[in-house]
DNA sequence: ATGTAATCGAGACGGTACGTCACGTCTTGTT
DNA sequence: AACAAGACGTGACGTACCGTCTCGATTACAT
């Protein structure tokens, strides 16, 4: 319904901008609506114009700053997969950084559809980065043929996300390095 | 500061019942201190006298009813571990059963002492026992002698949690065995 | 704080008859803030908005409805004073009626400021309209001349009060018969 | 029910003592149940074993340290008036003692069994002795014989509680004298 | 003197209302 | 038409007291 070549650019911004800057500097709790639109001095049928949930305001401020993922491929799969694996750990590790990784995924538990852009928007670049260099790998005979290369990718993320929630353990290069053993134990021919 | 010795006990029950009820039964959203109170016939202060917060009542309501984990040790490592892969698998793709996984973890989300609650009491149990089925295993020489096996329980269960979070896959018994496979051979001699 | 430009004058009406039939209706204990909000069909946050107790939604109703006081004046000072008298021990000894006044009392009496705007707004009018008849009826040597008309008018409406909250006689037409004259009895010259 | 015989003097020296200490202290809107309860180191059901309401804990309160009034008789009706008049509006006039006089009409005001018990035992005498005194001064033919005492005594305590209650004016010295000189000249034969 | 029954302190309990917060919708000018 | 501003109905929050109730632990009376 709403006619998108008038949409304010500026207040797009603003609200993107108010949504991260509560995301690092207070409580999830304290980040209502509310307080991004008092924040980005806009009003909240404003920000209810242009997104459903807070979780689409706080998605699409993610998706705009996230840099693109680029994967390196230096012909040595192991130190390939260590320098993204030590990257992720780190930034599970980080409070500030983590700290959109908790209000996403509560957003995300809320709301299937969420969860499902979430997914194919900000985590399928990165998770897809890892499989094609999986694939190239299995091309180069350095995994076996038969590894079901999107669950190897699981094998990877899986185990730091179960970590970070849990408080299990923690987050540090060396656990991505052990990380990175047990799973390329898992797949080599 | 309330006096436990005078603690009603069918209070507690009625509420932790209640709390059990409205998980199974309604969204999680409606699922308030109030409508908790309401359906236990209770007042909102006998829930606020003793817990902080509804991740709490939820947690003592799972623990409650939590029935014992018994890990099988058939002497086959790969099956016992596809059983209880299988199973856990299954309840996450429950959607009922995964409702009450999604509250806590919404909970565990916004509260750190929660997320250590519910790790040491609700998971730890499971996870330990899975930890302990590969400790025979490794004496028994199933299992390479420099595996991390409490990084080997979470390349168990950080998968089964990913994918069923971003909704990645179908949470299948094939996905089950497939995870089994990869990790195995991982932690093969 | 609030912009009262953009003030609902349909919430403020039902608001203030809401309170009005309250009054009417119930026990004073039982007219609440949220009795009214909830009889007036309007959201609590509305009534906190624009009056900061609820003796000041009563004040405003009870303004709202009161009929502009016109004191006779037919010459005859006795009868005039007569009419007006019988009139308000009428009104105090009519129990649907004096649990307006019950009701105001008890506001006045826990908040100064608003004991002020009630004799200003409510009061006032009243008592200075007898006032203005017994200064006319000074004019003309009816009343001496060092007469204190503001006690006066403390001696006509203070016995009535009085006698009320005591319950400490009868309200007839005969007891404001002889309070007026006691009362003439003191101004005469 | 309960058992006169075995109350406990202590317990009840006690809530009065501290129903009088939070009157003077504080805000009457604080003077709770629960705070005289407290205050007194009782348990709340030995105030509510012994006493209906506040309202009666707080007449017996004042009760028991009234002192027994007794008025002048000099023989000279008007300096005998002046003199309790002026204690009466100096009363009245002093914040601390005013706030008994707040609290109990709250009281009256919510449960007319109160009220008359307020009426009869705390200011029956005081009123009753005004009235004695002008009896004997009307035998002496100071008063004309159709005045009605019971009037001109609420001719005296009306104007003072009406005047305190709206803070309509000064309750001063001078006002007292006043009141006295009004109330006087109609009823002197 | 010794049960035994009531009072006592303490405070948990089911309630009700409080006053506040944020929700998502709506209305009112302004740009 | 989108916008800033913010009032609105709704509903949950967490707190304060209400008046009732249950708990041992003192009493003080009747056996």
């Amino acid at each position: 319904m709403p006619d998108a070549t008038r949409r304010s650019e500026q207040s797009r911004r603003a609200i993107l901008d108010a949504a991260l800057t509560l995301l690092a500097e207070t409580d999830y709790a304290k980040m209502t609506i509310e307080a991004i639109a008092a924040r980005a001095g806009v009003g909240k049928q404003t920000i209810y114009r242009w997104w459903r949930r807070k979780g689409e305001v706080i998605l699409e401020a993610l998706t705009g700053q996230a840099t693109p993922v680029v994967l390196p491929d230096s012909g040595d799969l192991e130190a390939d997969l260590r320098e993204v694996v030590r990257a992720t750990v780190a930034e599970f590790g980080d409070p500030r950084l983590s700290a959109t990784t908790r209000a996403l995924t509560v957003e995300m538990l809320s709301d299937d559809d969420l969860a499902g852009q979430v997914r194919d928007r900000l985590l399928r670049p990165q998770l897809d980065a890892v499989r094609d260099r999986l694939a190239v790998a299995r091309e180069q005979g350095q995994i076996r043929t038969d590894a079901d290369l999107g669950l190897v990718v699981e094998l990877i993320f899986g185990p730091i996300f179960h970590r970070w929630l849990l408080s299990n353990g923690p987050l540090t290069p060396a656990y991505a390095d052990g990380l990175v053993d047990h799973v390329l134990a898992a797949v080599r021919p």
